[in-house]
DNA sequence: GTAGATACATACCATCCGGTATGTTTTATG
DNA sequence: CATAAAACATACCGGATGGTATGTATCTAC
C-alpha cells in the first residue's frame, strides 16, 4: 500500500488537475488547492517545492498515462489482428470505449490546457508537452504509412499530415465537448473517415 | 477616423488578446498589460470597468468578428458556385487563404482559450462561447445537410456529427500548430476528408 | 473663450499570491 | 520504546493584483 505521504502527493496531483481543467493554471492558486484538499501551505511545500514543480509532475504524469495507454491499446490492438488497418480500428475503439464511459462534466487535455498558457511555465515543463505530442505523431504516422502501404489509397496522401489530423480531431472534440457538453460522437465519426 | 479614446480602447484589446492567447486569460495582470501598452491604471479602468469586463468585451468582438468573415466568406462561395458541395470546398478554401498568409508565431483561437479556463469568467461572457459555438454547428450543419441531400453518401451521416468533426478539426489544428509550429496543412487536409 | 466632457496620470489600498522559517505531530525502524 | 525522518501545521513576509479616489490635461461645442 502507498505511504500515508505519497497518497496526499497524489490528491494534490488530481485535485490540481480537476481545478486546472477548470480554471486553467495561472487561474488556480496554491490557498485555494489546499483549502480544498484541507491542508495547509506547509503540506503543499513539503511535496512540490514550488507551483512551478507542480506543474511540471503534473504535465509529466498525464503524458507518461497517455503513452503508457497508447503502448497497451497498441499492444491489445496487435494481439487482435495482424492487419494494420484492422489494428487502427481496434485502437480508436478502445479510446472510444474509454471515454463513452466517462461521466457527463468532461475533463478535458492537460496537455491542450497547458498549451493555450504555454509562456507560463519553464523550458522543461514545456519540453515535455512538445515530445508528447511529436512521440504521438510519429506512432500514428508510422501506423498510418504501414495501412497505405498495405491498402495503397487511391488519391497520395501524407502520413504525417493525416497523423496531425487525426491529433486534431482529437484534442478539438475535447474543447466542443466542453463548451457544448459531449461530443464523444466525434471519436466514432473517426472512424468512418478511415478509407 | 477614430477618435482618441477609440483607438486607445482598440490598442489595449488588441494587445490584451495577444497576450491572453500566450499566458491565458488569468495568466494576464492588468499590470503587466498597462507596461506594456505604455498606460496606467486610471487609463485602463477608464474603458474598462473590470478585467471582467475587458474579458467580455473581448470575446464578444472576437466572436463577432468570427460570425462576420463567415457570413463574408459564405456570401462570397454562394457568388461563385449553386452547388452546396462546391460552396463548401470554397468556403474552406477561403479560409485556408486566411491561415496561409498568417505569419509564424501563429496566434490560436480565444474561444478555445477561453474554454481552457471556463470557470474564470461570468455566465455572460461564458455564454456568448457557447452561442458561437451552437451557432457554427447550426450554419455547417445546414450546409452539409444541403450536401448530403444532393450527393446522398453510400453510408448514413449525421450532418450535426459531421459539422462537429469540422470544428473540432478546426480548433484542433490550433493546439497542434502552437505546439508543434505550423498545422495549416491540416486545413487542406480537409478537402481530402470530403466525399 | 470657457464649460463640460473625455482621456488620461498619480497615488493609494485591501487582499491575495507564492514562498519561507519554524514549529508540532505522526510514522517507520532499530 | 527511543529516535530520527517524514508529514503536516502555524505564522509570517515582500511583492503583485484588481480596484478606487482624485487630480490634470486635452478636446469639443457653444
Amino acid at each position: 500500500m502507498a505511504s500515508k505521504g505519497e497518497e496526499t502527493r497524489k490528491r494534490i496531483l488530481d485535485t490540481a488537475q480537476d481545478m486546472i481543467l477548470d480554471h486553467g493554471y495561472a487561474g488556480v492558486s496554491i490557498d485555494q488547492l489546499i483549502k480544498r484538499l484541507g491542508l495547509t501551505k506547509g503540506a503543499f511545500f513539503h511535496h512540490f517545492k514550488s507551483k512551478g514543480d507542480l506543474a511540471r509532475t503534473l504535465i509529466r504524469r498525464y503524458a507518461d498515462d497517455g503513452v503508457q495507454l497508447f503502448k497497451e491499446s497498441l499492444a491489445r490492438a496487435k494481439k487482435l489482428s495482424d492487419d494494420p488497418l484492422q489494428q487502427f480500428l481496434i485502437l480508436i475503439g478502445l479510446y472510444e470505449e474509454i471515454f463513452a464511459g466517462l461521466t457527463e462534466p468532461y475533463p478535458g487535455c492537460l496537455l491542450a490546457s497547458y498549451v493555450m498558457e504555454m509562456q507560463q511555465f519553464d523550458v522543461e515543463t514545456r519540453e515535455i508537452i512538445n515530445i508528447e505530442f511529436y512521440l504521438s505523431r510519429r506512432e500514428l504516422t508510422k501506423l498510418i504509412g504501414q495501412i497505405s502501404e498495405k491498402y495503397p489509397p487511391n488519391i497520395d496522401i501524407d502520413p504525417v499530415a493525416l497523423a496531425d489530423g487525426f491529433m486534431s480531431l482529437f484534442e478539438g472534440a475535447f474543447i466542443l465537448s466542453k463548451s457544448l457538453g459531449e461530443a464523444r460522437i466525434t471519436v466514432q465519426q473517426i472512424r468512418n473517415y478511415k478509407n
